[in-house]
DNA sequence: AGAACCAACTACAAAAACTATAGCAGAGGG
DNA sequence: CCCTCTGCTATAGTTTTTGTAGTTGGTTCT
């Protein structure tokens, strides 16, 4: 990804901010007003950025509305293929691909399922969407790392005296008893999408 | 619903056509020429349209585009509330909501989940995309009708001699065995959504 | 005949968007 | 120091779309 210039910076946000609000795009017209740049600037910041690939911009002659939509990396939720080794942050990059929705919260993102830890409630392949945020209750289904191994989805029971236990849905796996400064909460379960229902939502990255 | 005059009907089906191939709205004056009338009368009829709540059509002063669309039932995958009992045709308009969801063939729609019949492949309140067709392999998950009753969700097996055998995922439920006149399938499965995805997704009417 | 509606048109006005051109400031190289 | 490139801004003029108003002809019902 190339660098950006200040205003182009500013351009870039800007827009992308207003999409995640409302779920479409400005007028240019508008867009410019409430900068309070010239049509012409903003347009040349515009074809700066697709020229950086950090959106596209394609005019359509005169009078007519330019096409101008942002990458789903920018706006969607990111979906981490198979499983994240390491810190989550590193992880999101690496996106298999994004879910086109609006109106999230920040800290959301999706992890596409390997294993059977939680079937069948779970299953292998699923598209499960997180909260990056601590458990509040007991008994919430979390994706949750120990001692920095890879992630796994469990039930996280609050046991009391800083220990917690990580309970499978799949009766064929233990039940783990580990302190909290032994394991790392990535993300609280909040929902999922099974079947073809994934290939109609994901957009591959 | 108001009826609709025949060059309104026109205006109306192209215009969901089109929506339903492109998942966007056409320019108005795009969409004048490709019907072969003027603007002015295009404009007319969506005016019409619009009073008689067939879709949404809001000017917002010359030189700007106007908002258009249509109404999620128009576009998007019927989702059933509860069970609908009797012909499925009879129970699509009571929808409880609409999956804006584009792309699709004619004859995809979806169910809430009541019962645990497939538990916990398939939980209470999950809402459960079909197909509208026959199942053509055996196993499939399929929503079925047995003798005129209500819904169910089952694996369909495959008995031969006209016979099959509907089996719930749960196994505090009986594997039923019935013959091929004496039930209905009403579509086969082919994904699902829970959790918040279904309040994110879900366009109630 | 008159009213109500449908369907289409002409003519003009306003706004958005495109093109071309140019000014100004700062950075870097010769 | 001068030249050039890049980033940012602006002015002027053109094209297209969209909106508004008013008109014409046809059908249907009263």
């Amino acid at each position: 990804m190339e660098d950006l210039s200040p205003m182009q910076r500013k351009v870039y946000e800007r827009l992308r901010d207003h999409f995640r609000r409302t779920g479409a795009m400005p007028e240019l017209s508008d867009f410019a007003r409430e900068l309070g740049v010239h049509y012409v600037s903003l347009k040349q910041h515009l074809e700066a950025l697709h020229r950086k690939d950090y959106l596209v911009f394609e005019s359509r002659g005169r009078g007519r509305s330019p096409r101008l939509a942002l990458p789903a990396v920018a706006t969607g939720v990111p979906v981490l293929g198979g499983i994240p080794a390491g810190p989550l942050s590193e992880a999101i990059p690496d996106a298999e691909g994004y879910l086109p929705l609006t109106g999230l919260q920040d800290g959301t993102f999706a992890l596409r399922v390997q294993g059977d830890s939680m079937a069948d409630l779970i299953q292998n392949g699923d598209v499960v969407l997180f909260s990056k945020r601590q458990p509040q209750r007991s008994g919430e289904i979390c994706a949750v790392r120990v001692e920095g191994s890879d992630v796994t989805l469990k039930y996280l029971d609050r046991l009391g005296a800083g220990r917690f236990a990580l309970r499978a849905h799949n009766p064929a796996y233990p039940t783990l008893e580990v302190a909290a400064e032994d394991m790392l909460v990535d993300g609280v379960y909040r929902g999922l999408l099974r079947g073809e229902l994934v290939d109609l939502l994901l957009e591959r990255s």
